[in-house]
DNA sequence: AAAGCGTGGAG
DNA sequence: TCTCCAAGCTT
């Protein structure tokens, strides 16, 4: 039953398959890539390192992998830690809601498992923020169970090595699974990773170094390249965007907080949007700080121009410097507003074009902050 | 099911 | 400069 809906049964003979994991392991003990998270044995760091790694490149989650276990080193210092905490230590990471999950997952850990992370597939998947690839990582790697976690380097080595032009997450998990070696399923796994981020990579794979080139059909093909096959791009939408650095009489900045479930959710920032048409920039500054904090401002120097990719969009961010003429701040979306000093913005997580303005803006001239009388 | 969700490095 | 995409998940 199983087997029949697998495509390529000739190639799943039980020799087959024993090559193919006996090279991939005998190649990952040789040459894997040393990295923090290797030959880690505590789940709760082992289930940090895959949350930072989903869609994120190992050197860079690397050094935020080191900082957050110092931080919160169990599963109960985070589940008491504050939302703020974590965040400051995720900024520049990405994908915040990342991070809330980690400590909503982290809560339930607490309550409904005495604090340990629980040793089943079922169990991981029901956690906030771990899918299909990180319970299969935790479950494999942590509690040597075996499930397969097909990432993108996954999934490029395998549709790779069985040339397959359409392959569902279901078709790739099934086929893992055949290949999984009960023994060691966390490190075939990673191995599959590794080999998919160090040698058989998007372009230009290293197939002369590859451990299992001889049975790869695409390399036999000739052009690994063309698998996977990639969905089209949509392209993204470009937009200015004006932000004011309000500043009150006593030289502090004004900064309000974006609501959780949003992009950027639970990070401070300097309050703008986006240009409409015909208007200017400074006009778009005054406006949106008022609409957002019903106070009128006067918008002074360009501090600083930031261009910036997100997700699925791109922005060129405009900041002003700006005095407060009228009014006292509120926010219109009931978010929580605060007047801050330079020096303790290191205190605040913020958007990585945000951070720009306001390294900028401590950098600038004509910003030291009066000294109280 | 498709879209929303960050950032940075490589080419 | 621009495109691609990375140890994916959620709604």
């Amino acid at each position: 039953m199983l087997r029949s809906s697998v495509p390529f049964r000739m190639d799943l003979t039980h020799a087959h398959i024993d090559s193919f994991r006996s090279a991939l392991l005998r190649w990952f003990d040789a040459h894997q890539r040393a990295l923090p998270w290797r030959h880690v044995a505590d789940p709760y760091a082992i289930w940090v390192s895959e949350v930072m790694l989903q869609q994120t490149r190992t050197d860079q989650a690397a050094p935020y992998y080191t900082r957050f276990l110092e931080a919160f080193p169990t599963v109960f210092a985070l589940a008491a830690a504050d939302l703020d905490a974590i965040l400051r230590c995720w900024e520049g990471l990405g994908y915040y809601a990342r991070a809330r999950h980690l400590h909503q997952a982290a809560q339930a850990i607490v309550r409904d498992h005495g604090g340990r992370l629980p040793a089943s597939y079922e169990a991981l998947r029901a956690l906030p923020g771990v899918g299909p690839y990180t319970a299969g990582a935790i479950a494999s790697i942590a509690f040597g169970l075996p499930h397969p976690a097909i990432d993108g380097n996954a999934r490029r080595v395998l549709t790779r090595y069985f040339a397959l032009h359409e392959a569902t997450d279901r078709h790739l998990r099934r086929l893992a699974s055949r290949h999984l070696p009960h023994a060691r399923p966390g490190d075939f796994n990673q191995a599959l990773m590794e080999l998919g981020a160090v040698i058989c990579t998007p372009a230009a794979p290293a197939c002369g170094k590859c451990p299992v080139h001889e049975g790869c059909k695409a390399h036999a093909e000739g052009n690994p390249e063309r698998y996977p096959t990639r969905k089209a791009r949509k392209k993204v939408p470009h937009y200015d965007v004006a932000a004011g650095a309000v500043f009150d009489s006593a030289g502090r900045l004004l900064i309000q907080r974006r609501p959780r479930e949003a992009l950027l959710g639970g990070l401070w920032e300097l309050p703008g949007g986006k240009r409409r048409q015909g208007e200017s920039l400074r006009e778009t500054c005054q406006r949106e700080v008022q609409e957002e904090l019903g106070i009128v401002v006067s918008v002074n120097e360009l501090i600083d121009r930031v261009r910036h990719a997100y997700s699925h969009f791109r922005i060129t961010l405009y900041a002003f410097r700006c005095h407060v003429v009228a009014g006292t701040p509120v926010s219109a979306q009931q978010l929580p507003v605060r007047w801050v000093a330079l020096s303790d913005l290191a205190d605040y997580a913020f958007p990585r074009a945000n951070r720009r303005i306001l390294d900028a803006l401590v950098q600038a001239p004509g910003n030291i902050t009066p000294r109280k009388p």
